[in-house]
DNA sequence: TATGAATGAGACTTCATTCAT
DNA sequence: GATGAATGAAGTCTCATTCAT
């Protein structure tokens, strides 16, 4: 019997070529309306390929949403409000996290469409969107948490709400930067006020 | 002579009876994948019947989403901040809001995902989410510009961005409540912590 | 048993008068693309009416078919070769027929289409088209074999062929006349071109 | 790489295959009445199949009805009326013509119908075969006028007209041997009437 | 391994005809 | 008699996936 022609690298690098080419693809025409044809076509290479790598659209799918889900939750689970001392090294702590998700963002802010658009094209993309989402809310609410033992976050707020309402927050500000038409889509300006919001409030101080 | 058979009423209740089917599978199963025939079978008459009452499914679909968009639109712009004459009864204000907004949300808790998950399942129906959504921003930017004139808000708040993040923290609030595996889906909980946030901040004030 | 309700004569008024809106629905959309709904909303009349007077919508089209078709195959036997006592006055009687036949085309050039364009619609219409056309052709071979007989016609002539081909000039005569279009759509002058053709020929006369 | 896996000579022969079968099935049934599915089961492919080669059922058709076209067009222009020299040499040509316009008839007597009677199925075939008559028109009078300059056609005849009849009576001809129940469909006896009526005329010569 | 030809389930939509009122 | 609501067969077309080469 044969060895294997092509090395584990060659394949995985044709599995690449095939995600970047779906990536683009997915990400102009969205999952429903992308077609194998399309990927195939786009990589200059028969649809029937595509199949060797991949076990269908939805395989393709997940794996580039898994990617870029972990990279997120990478992010999200790493910062580090523990080593803060003062609430000034708390939000800086929290403007670090915004820089850096916010820079992925941009830099994937053309394929974005795969992580809010196509959330509900299949049962199998939501499950895993939603398990994203408790694991976000997990990261937030740590930091949440280790903040309010070192005294900077108001002790009577309710974590868990807090948390889901500063991910979607912070998720809003990354989608309202992928619409390229709406008015308030600076991404730097919605970053800092949800920052100015989120610690100081939006209501004017009592004189 | 060539006088209607069935009365508009009848027209309409079976329109009507059309619609909810059609919420029902929808809310189930999406746009794309929900069949003109599921909803016929689920109403035991034969598809075509479906077609003497709707153009087409996107047409069902659309008078769905305009129905609850307006719904959802002309609570938004009900508001009554000019009323207020101190900041409680700005507060007061919002709380209402929320009050009404969220018990539609309640009601209409299965059938959601028509306006939030299929945005994208159709060009037309991307453009009227779009426009439902500047719609939207403009209501809430009207409610803070009102607070800021009567200096309940703080004036350095950048308007456009505060508003499209208090409608995020919204959304998401209500969208929370429809997810029945989130743990923090209390609507109630959630609401209050929005307001204490938005008003308040999340930090501790300093001693 | 109670008598009927309307008489003979109102149940054969209205079914002119959906043979009537039929033939202009028809003339329009042509028989494939005419609905029985077009022909009702036509008189205001509900569509299941019209299936009280005719079996189906092939019936209605046989019908005006027919009508039409009789009166032109009267006029095709109505010619009176038999009468002409010199070549003039056989020329005079082939005239006297173009003139009544073309003057039913006009009358009804509008409605011309069910007898030009639908033939081929159904089998049905087809056969009767089929039928109709040899009964022209033995009209017009009596025609030809009066003349022949009294001289006025070359004997050496293959009647049957002769007259398929006079048939042929006339009918496109006509069918010109229907396109609107055409440059050379002028009934007078095709029909005296025909008759020129027929008895005389297209070539010229040696020196 | 990504070179074409069936050779384009293949690809030629099964869309042949396809037009071949469809041929029969429109002459069978009629462009409307003819289904995607006919032609695939007479090919014993699946419908999609048909796809492949064809956008869809009209493309089918047109290209059929070009193909067909063309091949009539490029005889009707091959006439070569300028080089006779005398009126024996003009009709010698006329029924060069004839015969070989004549051949393909019979050759592709049973796929006429796609000529005649589908024109009115679609807005697209009909504005071809309108075009396509007005080619034929203007190759008869390029014919006839040749046959006038010359002296050997009576220049007192309406040009315009007399190529539309000369048409009618060619095409009818034709039609006429598609008709196998016609007693009068003998194309070469036809074909020498037409001739002759368009030479002599079809009145006796005075005494 | 790579290919792309073939497949056919599945979705939408139309409209002639039936029939209960 | 009149009506028009309901029906569902029929037809077109798409595209993810299979598989022989």
């Amino acid at each position: 019997m044969a060895r294997p022609e092509v090395s584990k690298e060659q394949r995985q690098a044709k599995r690449e070529a095939i995600l970047a080419a779906a990536r683009d693809i997915f990400a102009e025409k969205g999952f429903h309306a992308a077609g194998i044809a399309d990927i195939a076509a786009k990589l200059d290479v028969g649809h029937g390929t595509i199949y060797r790598y991949f076990e269908n659209k939805l395989d393709i799918f997940l794996t580039l949403y898994d990617a870029l889900n972990e990279e997120l939750l990478r992010i999200a689970r790493g910062t580090h409000p523990e080593t803060a001392t003062c609430v000034e090294d708390y939000i800086t702590e929290m403007q670090k996290f915004y820089a850096e998700f916010g820079g992925v963002f941009l830099r994937e802010i053309s394929h974005m469409r795969i992580f809010f658009d196509e959330v509900h094209a299949d049962p199998e993309i939501r499950r895993r969107f939603d398990v994203s989402q408790v694991e976000f809310q997990k990261a937030t609410e740590r930091f949440l948490l280790i903040g309010r033992d070192k005294g900077f976050v108001r002790p009577e707020l309710h974590i868990p709400s807090a948390a889901r309402i500063l991910n979607a927050m912070i998720l809003d500000a990354m989608r309202a930067s992928v619409q390229k038409e709406s008015a308030s889509n600076n991404l730097l300006l919605l970053a800092m006020t949800v920052i100015e919001i989120f610690t100081k409030g939006a209501l004017a101080k009592k004189a």
